[in-house]
DNA sequence: CTAACTGCAAAGGTTTTGCTTCTGG
DNA sequence: CCAGAAGCAAAACCTTTGCAGTTAG
């Protein structure tokens, strides 16, 4: 993990923008919201400040369902939600799986050392809509 | 999802190499084996298919790690366990979190419907090259 | 001061799409 | 037959990179 890094006006932003939304943006997502504060910033500079960023443990990169990277600003441990309907992501609070590895009787000889758990679902307002 | 489709020579060995794996190959690891039997296929073809194979329900889209997507024969609920240092992806065999809903007390108000569990470590090949 | 950072534009890798020709049922 | 599929090439999409000028510490 990267130690040290210049705090820029850019990252500052980033950082500021990023923890104002639950909602996991993609670094398109996070362009839009920065360049309204920084009218110059280009989408170059997002994406190295996101991987820079997340080498450094200051946000979380998340690699979930679709093609786009999604970026959070709680670096805790902690499971996601995805919407089947529209694709957006939300935090579940619960416990982490601890003892995950005894579920398993075949690991394939792999030495475990992490895990990711992502749910799937429809949320509230794609449900209210079926309704209509 | 799809109910019929016609049963081209393309599909028939894209279905047929990729059974033949356990390495949950991507669409371009997937074009070089079937272009060994049928050298004119396209890139393009093996998209479209891959694709919609998945919606039929005959392979399986798997969401995982990494930009490409990946693709499984099997289509049975099992978790994947992929290496970190090599980006191998490989099938662990145990039980499916049933009970999984009770773990957590706070789901936005979705209607959970499905969960996926990736579980992250190193393999067997990667960890004997870090003793030498 | 100067190593690190930015903006810009071009390139890279993956996936999708339009169009014409071909073919399975 | 002919709806649907294939091949081809171009475009779309997301991300990374090279370079010259700028800036935080």
């Amino acid at each position: 993990m990267k130690q040290i890094i210049r705090m820029t006006k850019q990252r500052e932003v980033i950082l500021e923008e990023l923890s104002k939304v639950t909602s996991h943006p993609t670094a398109d997502e996070i362009y839009e919201m920065v360049r309204k504060k920084l009218p110059r910033i280009s989408l170059g500079t997002i994406y190295r400040n996101l991987e820079i960023l997340s080498e450094c443990g200051l946000i979380r990169k998340m690699e979930i369902g679709g093609i786009q990277k999604r970026f959070d600003a709680t670096t805790e441990n902690h499971y996601h939600i995805r919407c089947m309907v529209c694709g957006r992501v939300d935090d579940v609070n619960g416990k982490v799986l601890d003892n995950i590895v005894d579920r398993f009787d075949d690991l394939n000889g792999y030495k475990v050392v992490d895990h990711r758990l992502e749910l799937m679902g429809i949320c509230p307002l794609c449900r209210s809509d079926s309704h209509s």
